[in-house]
DNA sequence: GAGTGGTCTAGACCACAGA
DNA sequence: CTGTGGTCTAGACCACTCG
């Protein structure tokens, strides 16, 4: 390893194994090298390699389990389209359900989801937004999902008990059209919807779950749904492994 | 520092130290002890303490100086609203613009912004979003805002020649409304947005204009702006600290 | 030149995975 | 038990800022 052009010989260290990566000498799901030998092979010290594959690690290009190696990443961007012409198109069996089948299909992994339900005093932020009491009793539909048994979501969804206990709502299987077709049929249609975007580093829960390092980030997203009358029906806070997602948004001018 | 809750006594170091700035030990603005004070204090190594400032850094909560010292930050979040009520009410002088300007006045510090516009040749995704040919020479106007005297933006918006050249917004100040009441004026009212979202490490160029760290991460956010016949009028490209803003959407259902 | 953070090497020890 | 990554200490040198 000669001199640095930016700072930081680990900079470099970094670039060549990018280059090795995408060149195709490491393929996806693939094992490294171990950081000794990648050490010896540019003349670096461990800890520099080590710091190299952090930088790696961060952009979501390979994966470390300790113990293991480090891996190449086999996910690639997955998209998520939060309005607009796509969602339409992909509404057979609900929303974000069906969307992120599709997507994943697009993608050639194999989707697959948990869901669990509870009934649960809700935190804060939620309530707030609710427009119920601290500690209030909701609903939560809680889901991680999985692309190839990775996990690349998590979200807890909340409804208020008025509305969702004895419902459809409160079965794993929302049926048809799934929580927003529901919603509906109760009378509680959503209107409109907001999401507010967020990003920071993982909780340690969060890390353990998603598989994450601490280096890298999460999108926060808190989406809320509104009845025509003015009514939150629904408080979802959806975490994403940020280098594995791009958002899309997209709305009518005025 | 005695034994560790998580695993990494950086993490417990980092924890330490943000409580001390939360406490308000350390007020917004204000220098931190230096690396070798703290790492005394705290009977760590500096390395150790370089670490844990790393992820206050990471966080926002701490800004660095090379040569000067270590800071807290003096910016709050920021908010973005991209669609919605919000935007109404702050359209005075033109979208991004009016918002921008009351969003930092609310949090009570002083936006300014500065404007270059040029011909380029456009680069290739501009160029394929715009239905161009890569290369085509195209207007960009590049915007870089400031809260402070802090950089917290960086965008550059692109415009079709035939459309643009010749007309105010080719000029500095697009006059009333913005550029999207120019391109109505010019019979070019954009009917739909689109907004991509990604979030990656800042390339070297961005982390110096915007006075970030390498493991930090900006959004990159890409907007399109389309007529209703069709066809896409600007191209704008948004780059943002992630650690200073949150996003907001909101959209109608169906 | 003195102060301050950024990084590198060297070597050690720990934690986790798997045979 | 061995292999692998994660981190810590120690000490050194470099780069940037400011007087």
């Amino acid at each position: 390893m000669s001199s640095s052009p930016g700072r930081g010989q680990y900079r470099e260290v970094a670039d060549t194994i990018r280059a090795s990566i995408e060149s195709g000498a490491y393929p996806r799901g693939e094992l490294l090298p171990i950081e000794e030998q990648l050490a010896e092979q540019l003349g670096v010290h461990r800890a520099t390699v080590n710091k190299a594959l952090k930088v790696l690690v961060a952009e979501g290009l390979v994966r470390v389990h300790r113990g293991k190696g480090t891996f190449v990443s086999k996910i690639p961007k997955i998209r998520r389209d939060s309005a607009g012409r796509q969602r339409r198109d992909t509404r057979e069996e609900g929303q974000a359900r069906g969307a992120f089948d599709a997507e994943l299909r697009r993608l050639g992994l194999t989707a697959r989801s948990e869901v669990t339900v509870d009934q649960v005093s809700a935190p804060a932020d939620v309530a707030e937004r609710l427009g119920a009491e601290e500690g209030a009793t909701v609903l939560v539909r809680r889901r991680v999902m999985f692309g190839d048994d990775e996990p690349v979501q998590m979200a807890a969804s909340y409804f208020p008990l008025d509305i969702a206990a004895g419902s459809q709502l409160a079965e794993v299987d929302t049926g048809p059209g799934g929580a927003y077709s529901r919603l509906a049929d109760l009378g509680h249609a959503p209107a409109l919807f907001t999401e507010d975007v967020d990003v920071r580093p993982p909780t340690e829960d969060e890390a353990r779950a998603l598989r994450m390092a601490e280096d890298q980030r999460v999108y926060e997203i808190i989406r809320t749904a509104e009845t025509a009358t003015g009514r939150t029906v629904e408080v979802n806070v959806i975490v994403l492994p940020a280098h594995q997602w791009r958002l899309r948004f997209s709305w009518p001018a005025e």
